[in-house]
Order: structure tokens, then C-alpha cells, then sequence
DNA sequence: TTAAATTATTAAAACAATTTAATTCCGTTT
DNA sequence: AAACGGAATTAAATTGTTTTAATAATTTAA
């Protein structure tokens, strides 16, 4: 491998100085055009590589930026990812993802390790129990920090997420409006600031259609596919007979109606299910899902667009920005019908 | 915000040199053990972050190491990058992930961005197309490269994939053994190495069962869960009427036998379908899905410690690895029926 | 007590860019 | 011909760490 080519190799071989180079390269116009034109050819024909750590060192400024959720394979942050991506990608920055696995520890490192890369921000979907400290590390070191899909309590960090509350309650009232009056809920946790936003437009809905909250209709559980699949079991069972549920999210529901399916009971018929999140695979589902569309790709794009501001200079107020959800009705829910 | 703490903020604090700090917090054995305590002690109280760049400017390592693939959404490269990240994570390596999409472009702007980064080695499932230059703008500038899931031709690039021709005629001959004749191979495209190896074993395992190779049963197509939705229509129109499909992959199949149920017909009965990868859905699709275990967490293992070897100096032979697929028989394939 | 050996610390030179203030080189104007 | 002004270029300082060779301090051996 030949030697490294920097900036001093060009202003050598063209009888310039580093300070030309790097003007030249950087189109100041304090460099002639026709030299400014001579230099990138040079630079193209060595093939020269522009150091970025030599030069966030000087400017501090890396053109990175963090990004770190709960689960990237989880088609919901998937989906946020996406919007982020393209975002960020058009400002030709730079990238950096992890998931948390609502570890706070590994949510730490992660901005630990963006500080010593100097990052110049952080998109985060905090952890479950993350630590004001961390943030604050994060502040104290001048790396803006936005919120993403989860937002946290005691702080006026800027942050952006559907609105669960009114998302769920939209599921629950299509319901009420079938006639279904026992209905369950299914998955998730209530330890986030999403969890209990959820459960609470579940409560709100049934409350305001003079409905008896039931407890053990709360069914909280992994928010996978295969959590909801092994819900349906414990659902089934439940002596109050529910005739619908409201899933967590759209992988608990395709993986609750399989597992209804399985038991032989026919979802959108015996047994109405809604989804949340409206992801890609909950229109081609059978039966197609009926779900809350919780607009990830604006949730991200609004993100970013947020953090990209903020590093630009311009301020926009802090504070919690809800996206409003949609509903999206299909074929897995439908009037309803005593269960035998 | 406070001023920065560096090195010689410590070393003026404790009376003491930037030297000794370095030295001491590297852990080097030339500084006294209680010298050093009281340094990390410090550091820790001052809150000091570590410049990475500055460091890397020095010793030309980053510890960064980028992954490219061609969908991190999809869950197959979802497995492996798991698999990569747990591995890197161990040797607390930071990497970087980014998507191509099949864009060449894109792929080369993220090799050139990671150039400039300064990244020690890249793991990449190569873009459709990818000119070889591509590849030496990353070795001739020392960056190691590994790839992993799809190979390139004419280079000897260490490659870790799983054994695709031999996959897909296990689950060609699992449907041949059921006494299935007219079998069909939705889905993915002939212009990866992964496609023609895929074909390749399908066509490969009929032959050898004394089955005419029909190619208007090959449709190909997306190689997403809605393009095995898509394809459903054709496949069940077709004039040979096929009693089962092999599918490009897991998503296809689900998406497939999704499309297939929307028509009324019984997966497993009527249609007999298998997948490939054996993603976490496949066993709680409905039917659950009979497919080949394409060992993606092994796969990604595989590749990401090849690249630390290589990292660490030792330097284990070039070209391609395969590793053997697995038969996973569930319920989407049964014994031959004639359809109607 | 001194010389030699060992241990602990540090000076200073990289690393590759950016950027400000100074300098050089022109052509104009007086 | 000298003075001036503007444009193009550059010298040199700066960014924060690593590392080698040198120095200082301490212990051991003679």
C-alpha cells in the first residue's frame, strides 16, 4: 500500500502550501477558481482521502450523529429508522445506531462512546429507567439530545411520539362501536411513559362508553410476535370471555391472531383484534389487520429535522410534540358475537 | 458549560505531565500503581471523556467498524447483524451500520465515509453490481474488508455465507419426497450469486428426482412478505397448476401462503409451501411454516470474528465459507394432493 | 560512599487538518 | 516613481492524544 495521501502531498506536488489545499477544497472563495479547479483535480487523480478526525479535531465538529432505540429489528423503530435515515442522509451526515434493549447500561456506553467520537447529537428512545444523569452527560458536554417514540418524565427535552393515549382510545372505541363489550388488553408493559399512556386511552374509552374497567383484562407481555402469540392461551382462558382485544402493537396482534387461528377460532368473527402502528405486514396479514397508523416515518422525520435545527443554531422550543395516530380498519375486527 | 477536560487539565491539576496521564490511564506498567489510581481517580471526579479522534490521529486505529447490507428492516439481516453486533460489542468495537439498498452508490458513499473516519475493517453483504474498484478503494486505503451473506465473483474476498444450493434442495427434495411433481420457486431475483446458487439447487434436486425443469414455474419477484402476497395470484393461476412452492425466503412464504389463504385454499393441504432462513415468525406463522435454517446467527458470528482476526494480525485463509443449512419441517408442507 | 541498576516521570515530536493574520504580487492611481 | 488597494497565497498556531528517548529519582551493589 502506497504512502497515505494528505494535504501535504498535493500542495507538494503542485508547489502550493496545506492552507490553499485546504481552502481550495473547502470552496472558500479566498482561492482562485482556476487554482481552486487545478487542486480538486490533483486531489481526484491521487485519490486523496479527506481526513475527518484531523479535521473534527481543529473544528470540532464530527458529522455524527446517534441514534439508539430499544430494537432495531423491530419493524416499528425499523419504520422510525427509515424517516431518520433518509433525513439525516440528506444533510450528509453521518450515522450511528444501537439498540438499548432497554438496558440503561448499554445505553450509556452508547453515549459514552458518541462522546469520545464527538458527536454532534443524539436521537434517543430512552431506556426504560434511564437515569437523568445520562442525559445530563450528554447536555454537560454539548451534545443535543432528542427524544424519539418515548419520552421521559422530569425533563423539558424536546421530544416526539405519536399520541398513545388517543391512538389506543380510537381502537377501543371502534370496538365499543361493534357492540364488543368485554374486551381485553393485550401486551406491553406498563412501566413506560408509552405503557401507561396506552392502558390509560384503554381506560379513558371504556369509562366514557360506561363501561367496567376489569383488571384481569389487562394481559401485559413481551411486545413481540411471539409474546402475542402466547398470549392468546391465557386470553382464551380468561372465564370473563372477552369477544375483542387491543394489542400492544401490530406484532402482538398478527401474533395473537395466529395464535387464535390455532385454537381454531376465526379472528374478525368470534373474536375481534386490533393492532397499533400500522406496520407494513399488517395489511397483507390474514385476516388484514385492523390497526392505529402512529405515522412512524413523520415521528422520525420530525426527529431529525429537530436535531438538525438545533445544530444549525435555530431554537425550537422544547417540550413533548405529539403526532396525531390514524385509524386503519380492515377485516380482523368485526361485530360482535356471544362466545359459546 | 464548563471548559473541556483533556489530559492536560488532570496533568496541571495533579502537578503532574500529560505523559504520565496517558500512560496511566492506558493502564501502561511504566507508571507507578498508586500514581495511577489516583490519576483515574481524578479523571473520573473531573468527569473527563476520552478524545477518540485525537487518540485515533495518533495511532491510526478508530476501533469503528462499519456494516453494510442491503435492508437492516428485513429480519434475515436483522439476524446476522445481531449476531455481528454481539460479536463486536464484546471486543468493544463501535460500529457503524448503514442500509444500500441495492444502491451502488450508496454502498460507495459509505465505504468513502468510513475512509474518512478512519474505520479499521468493513463487513458487507455487497450490493447488487458491485464494481470490483469499489472494493480496492477500501484495501488499497487498509481498510479489511469482510463479506458476508452474498459473495462476488472474481474476488478472493473472505466471504461467509450459508450453502444456498444445497439449502434449497433440501427443501426441494422434502417436497419431492411428499410426492409433490409441480413445484414452483417464488420470489428473489437471478442476479445475486445467492439467486443463481438458489436456483441452481432447486433445479439440481428435480433433476436428479427425474423432473422436467419448467421455467414459467420460476417467479421471480420481491423478496419481501408482500411480494409473496403479489405473487400468490399468479402462482395459483398458473396453467400447470403446482401443488407447492418452494419460496425465495421466510417472508416470501409467509406472504405467499397469506395470499393463498385469501383465496380459500389450505396451506399444507391444498398448497405446500417452505421458506428459507427460519426467522423468528416462522414458527408462529399460521400454518407454521416447514423452511431451512440458513444459520444466520452463525453466519454473522463467523464474519465478524474473521474481521477481528484479521484485525489482531492473524490471518486465516482467503475465499468463501459455507455454512450448512438445517431441514426444519412444520406445517405448511404435506403429501401430495392433485388440485382441482 | 560511590557507581550501577532500576524505577518513575517527562519533553517533545508526531498525527492531519483548519484558520487568522501576515505577506506577496499585481495593476492603478496620483 | 511612489503609494495604494485588492486579490491570492502562505506561515504558523492550534486541536488532544500517543510514544520514544531522555532525564530524574531512588534503590542496590560494590
Amino acid at each position: 500500500m502506497a504512502q497515505k495521501i494528505k494535504l501535504s502531498t498535493i500542495a507538494e506536488s503542485l508547489g502550493l502550501s496545506t492552507a490553499t489545499i485546504s481552502l481550495a477544497l473547502r470552496d472558500s472563495p479566498l482561492v482562485a477558481s482556476d487554482t481552486r479547479e487545478k487542486i480538486k483535480e490533483q486531489a481526484r487523480a491521487l485519490g486523496y482521502i479527506y481526513n475527518r478526525r484531523a479535521a473534527s479535531l481543529r473544528t470540532s465538529r464530527s458529522g455524527i450523529i446517534g441514534v439508539v432505540v430499544h430494537d432495531i429489528m423491530n419493524p416499528f423503530y425499523g419504520e422510525i429508522l427509515k424517516a431518520i435515515e433518509t433525513e439525516l442522509d440528506r444533510n450528509r451526515q453521518t450515522f450511528i445506531l444501537s439498540n438499548h434493549y432497554d438496558s440503561v447500561e448499554k445505553q450509556r456506553n452508547f453515549i459514552e462512546t458518541l462522546l469520545q467520537l464527538g458527536g454532534d447529537g443524539v436521537i434517543m428512545s430512552p431506556a426504560i429507567g434511564t437515569p437523568i444523569e445520562d442525559v445530563r452527560l450528554a447536555e454537560t458536554n454539548g451534545m443535543p439530545l432528542i427524544l424519539v417514540a418515548r419520552s421521559m418524565e422530569g425533563t423539558a427535552l424536546p421530544t416526539y411520539r405519536g399520541d398513545d393515549s388517543y391512538g389506543i382510545s380510537l381502537a377501543t372505541n371502534h370496538l365499543i362501536g361493534l357492540g364488543h363489550k368485554t374486551i381485553a388488553m393485550i401486551g406491553g408493559t406498563d412501566q413506560t411513559s408509552t405503557g401507561r399512556d396506552r392502558y390509560q386511552g384503554y381506560v379513558n374509552a371504556l369509562r366514557k362508553a360506561g363501561i367496567e374497567v376489569d383488571p384481569e383484562l389487562r394481559i401485559p407481555g413481551p411486545r413481540s410476535m411471539q409474546g402475542g402469540f402466547e398470549a392468546a392461551v391465557n386470553f382464551l382462558s380468561l372465564p370473563q370471555k372477552p369477544t375483542a382485544a387491543v394489542c400492544w402493537n401490530d406484532l402482538v396482534a398478527i401474533g395473537l391472531m395466529n395464535g387464535i387461528a390455532r385454537a381454531g377460532l376465526v379472528v374478525g368473527q368470534d373474536i375481534s383484534v386490533t393492532g397499533y402502528d400500522d406496520l407494513e405486514q399488517a395489511s397483507i396479514s390474514v385476516p388484514a389487520l385492523t390497526t392505529v397508523s402512529n405515522q412512524q416515518a413523520e415521528v422520525g422525520r420530525l426527529a431529525a429535522r429537530a436535531l438538525l435545527d438545533r445544530l444549525a443554531g435555530s431554537h425550537e422550543p422544547d417540550g413533548i410534540h405529539l403526532i396525531k395516530p390514524e385509524m386503519r380498519i380492515r377485516q380482523s375486527t368485526g361485530p360482535h358475537r356471544p362466545r359459546a
